[in-house]
DNA sequence: CGGTATCCGCGGGGATACTG
DNA sequence: CAGTATCCCCGCGGATACCG
């Protein structure tokens, strides 16, 4: 163990952004733009009503999306990424990169 | 979603290797060096017997690292970093960063 | 439209005992 | 020393029904 890591360890804190089924699909789809509820639903296929809300409040919890609610009827709920979000874009790039170069 | 991402998208090949409560520190505690079965079982202090074979396990048929048995007894068994493996720390330590930078 | 509430099944990880 | 074998618990995600 190294003084960077034991120290301090922000990866499990990382882990914890990304860890769920559907995350990353969901932070994908919202950096290409924001989108409604049943946007999300309809593009993520194989998703739950209730498993996309659990999803959407845990990444809401975690500070990498955010849910703007329209007051009209009927409801109009809009889910963009945060800034901090939006950082994790580069990142998940990068690791992609890797499992494309590693799986050869 | 974009091409490059809904094409082919390794990030859940990427998670598989590192999902398990414990990989993360085996990987960082195998990236110093070369370790033997009990040397990272004192180290990464709360793990089980049981629970470390079976993550070992795991990151082996991932490839990330390599089990070499010395024929002798009492028995000695040493674990380290495939260069697959070693791939994985400049992305870790990335990973860390960013951690580090979004938490302020 | 965008949720909640409830129940349930599965798998990961822990505890414990035993072993070549 | 480095495991294996069992059993068990808990939390995640899915299914389903209902709601303002």
């Amino acid at each position: 163990m190294n003084s960077d890591y034991s120290q301090k360890c922000g990866i499990p804190e990382f882990q914890h952004s990304i860890t769920g089924k559907w995350k990353i699909t969901i932070i994908w789809a919202l950096s290409i733009k924001t989108l409604r509820f049943g946007e999300l639903h309809r593009q993520i296929t194989g998703i739950t009503q209730s498993t996309l809300t659990k999803q959407l409040r845990e990444l809401e919890t975690d500070q990498i999306i955010t849910r703007y609610v329209y007051r009209q009827v009927p409801p109009k709920v809009e889910y963009s990424l945060t800034n901090k979000g939006k950082t994790l874009i580069p990142i998940l790039k990068e690791l992609n990169n890797w499992s494309i170069k590693e799986l050869s």
